[in-house]
DNA sequence: TTTACTATACCGACCGGACGGTATATGGCA
DNA sequence: TGCCATATACCGTCCGGTCGGTATAGTAAA
């Protein structure tokens, strides 16, 4: 685990404040500090803090992806196979909702919005990818809907079900998309 | 519409900001210049920015009771009647995925996440009253859950449905909950 | 004259970003 | 091998602007 780049670090960083301290508390100092270098050091590899927070939205976007083809290749033929692969990756603590990734969204929006728009061609792309396998759209879209809600109380830290309830949430939608 | 007292309107205004202009958008002064007074006007109203926010939480959460209360006196009875008001509730232009709320989540995320605290509260007593008429109420979470990723999505303007797709998700989640 | 409300002026803190400088490593070249 | 040149990575300091909040003076109605 010994990281090679500066880079990584930074992003690890950023994640790491938002995640437990709040987007507010999200400024180039702090994430230098944590990352154990100066501001100087932080803008020598990004050049703006916009540019951090891009790095941070590529960052869940490419781990999504990668969830995706995962769970994917996992997956059986079939109905719905992306829809499930979705429900699948939301729930991997690797995923959208999980430590590491998502509060870039959270600092993207708050920060400046425009930063989002690399999640909205993707969202796109996984959209319709979803609809393309999916026998009812609108029941896969429901079911991806319920995903993005997933994220969402966990990033506001809503008062969600316990592990176990969330376990049977997720083999419910699994049953839903058989 | 003629505005009774002034706290009301700047609540609007805020809201107002945080929808069009972002949430980094929102200060004082910019609270202040849409609902046409000065910074000092708004700090009369509410003793800190915190304050201003916690009012439009409130908002959000009374916006919210008042829906549920008209959706669930016009739902049958029967299973599943609380879940099938929120998806009802979740819809509707005056709930929290509309114009009017919905920025306050996001106001309160970004300033200061203790002023959530009010919505985890009401979330919890949500979710109970769900739970207590759904049959199955892992699907009724499921369903709720979508919801909360409805009013998700607005808030970062993700490329969702179109509003006639919308209304067919809709209908599916309403289907789901006979 | 008190109350309710508004406007102006200002302070202090913070933060993003720019910049000059430094240490180390690498590589050509005589 | 010794010497200079350059690139990479990083530090510390400073500046300009913004924003929350305070203090205070003013005004209009009751």
């Amino acid at each position: 685990m010994s990281p090679p780049n500066t880079r990584e670090t930074i992003i690890d960083a950023a994640m790491a404040i938002v995640r437990e301290q709040g987007v507010n508390k999200l400024t180039l100092d702090a994430a230098a500090k944590v990352a154990k270098l100066s501001k100087g050091g932080v803008l020598y590899h990004f050049k703006s803090k916009d540019d951090l927070i891009r790095a941070m939205v590529q960052r869940m976007i490419d781990s999504c992806d990668a969830l995706h083809l995962e769970y994917y290749a996992q997956e059986p033929e079939g109905p719905y196979r992306w829809a499930r692969t979705v429900v699948r990756t939301a729930f991997d603590p690797r995923g959208p909702s999980g430590d590491p990734v998502g509060g870039a969204l959270l600092a993207a929006v708050t920060v400046n919005p425009d930063l989002l728009a690399p999640i909205h061609a993707k969202f796109a792309e996984w959209i319709e990818r979803v609809e393309s396998d999916s026998p009812n759209p609108a029941l896969a879209a429901l079911v991806c809907m319920a995903m993005d809600g997933y994220v969402f109380e966990r990033m506001l830290k809503l008062p969600l079900c316990n592990d176990e309830s969330c376990e049977r949430i997720k083999q419910q939608a699994l049953e839903l998309l058989k």
